[in-house]
DNA sequence: CGCATCCTTCGGCCTGCGGCGAAACGTGCC
DNA sequence: GGCACGTTTCGCCGCAGGCCGAAGGATGCG
């Protein structure tokens, strides 16, 4: 969930928010998550202001790089100026909306997802920062590279520990988990590792998008895995 | 990337943008993204207000349900509310700290992300648009249904369409595609092919996080299924 | 060329809210 | 109890910025 990773040595996230805060802007950006490119006075029409005020928040929007213009004729056609918009207005969207008290359902999906689910493409939620920790203690890790030790363990599960190293990507960084408050492991290795443990069948995916559960030949393979055992060979399906 | 089918149905986002907007507060919140509880007045320290100043903001983030409190002595250790909220600051700091122009690495990841790319558990970008219109064209989908031509295609692929059925979650909504701005399948039917497409080895994922890749087995597997060919037998992994 | 349409710029009004110091409140320590 | 310290509440000031109507380009049409 943290994608502390990728997030950019400390952005001004000020100025950008106050682009969203004003409810007419908000209005006229949530018109255009529809995708599709509206004129100006459309706009100014949905946001239920004149003409003049949504100009003036149009250019703003403009100035901030949230919207990209095209002129066509007498009319200009606004629209989102790319995902990442839309992804911070969903995002938002997400935490404003979400009720006061949560549903008995909603709940339940809540738990699975602090038991295990995934950061982007590696493991996260209390299996997450458990593996992370289960790793260091076996002198797998040392700072942001592999030990030895870590090379023979991982390289017996079948993880490319050498590919992982080449990747265009940083390779073992921390993940802050943020139900856990804890590290976990994330980067290309993290990735690795996660999909060995999808393609071994150890984690399965669950109903809720982000959420997996440990199956039970995961249980007796990581447990095997920790204890020191050599694994049954390991057939990858690609 | 545009996970529609999450969004409440439109939520206030102006409200928790305005929340973000002040520098003050801003501030505030990116000192508790590392993820510990600070106090009052250290909060107000960093942020570079008077006491007085940080309490009347941290009242209203309060309000906001952005951050939580717990009291301790005569201290008040505040803390982020919840993973989403650490979320939020996070998707609107790569959007705040984009730079103006991508570098040549950046644009080709780019690049390789409106290829093929997953959203959440199910395939987007061309690539996923694509799927989706050749499953419509191929008579598979009626509204936001399974006909039964597209249960006997799926099927032959191995994809569990009545477990999907049964899912928690919408079963195949259509999900907007930001990059194609236009629709891909979403919803437990999305992740449950998408699943297949991954377990057979026509898509593997690539270096970049959520960036997957065609494979030749899945250039020739997805042209045979479209064409009317039975498929090989597949043995899933789990 | 003249007019209608679409959009932006300008000038003026006014509310909202962030800032501070001082005082009040609550808690721990002696 | 009395004091120190952390935090909140109160009162006040100042300004950023959202709103509109009117005027000023720009574009298309006849």
């Amino acid at each position: 969930m943290a994608a502390m990773e990728h997030v950019a040595a400390d952005a001004d996230i000020a100025p950008v928010a106050a682009l969203i805060a004003d409810p007419t802007r908000a209005a006229i950006l949530t018109a255009l998550l529809g995708g599709q490119a509206l004129a100006a006075g459309e706009l100014a029409r949905m946001a239920g202001v004149s003409a003049a005020t949504a100009s003036a928040h149009l250019s703003r929007l403009l100035d901030g790089a949230l919207v990209a213009v095209v002129r066509q004729g007498r009319h200009r056609y606004y629209r989102l100026a790319g995902p990442e918009i839309a992804e911070v207005l969903e995002v938002l969207a997400r935490v404003g909306g979400r009720p006061p008290v949560r549903s008995l359902r909603q709940s339940r999906q809540a738990r699975m997802l602090e038991e295990a689910r995934t950061c982007y493409d590696h493991l996260a939620g209390r299996a997450g920062v458990g593996l992370f920790d289960r790793l260091r203690e076996a002198g797998c890790l040392a700072g942001e590279e592999v030990t030895p030790e870590g090379e023979r363990l991982l390289g017996g599960l079948g993880v490319d520990v050498e590919g992982a190293r080449r990747a265009r990507r940083r390779f073992a960084p921390e993940c802050l988990d943020w139900t856990e408050r804890r590290a976990h492991l994330g980067g290309a290795l993290g990735a690795a590792i996660t999909a060995v443990l999808f393609e071994r069948g150890w984690y399965v995916r669950g109903p809720v998008p982000r959420a997996v559960n440990l199956t039970d030949a995961g249980r007796e393979g990581l447990a095997a895995l920790f204890s020191g055992k050599e694994l049954t060979s390991h057939t990858p399906v690609t």
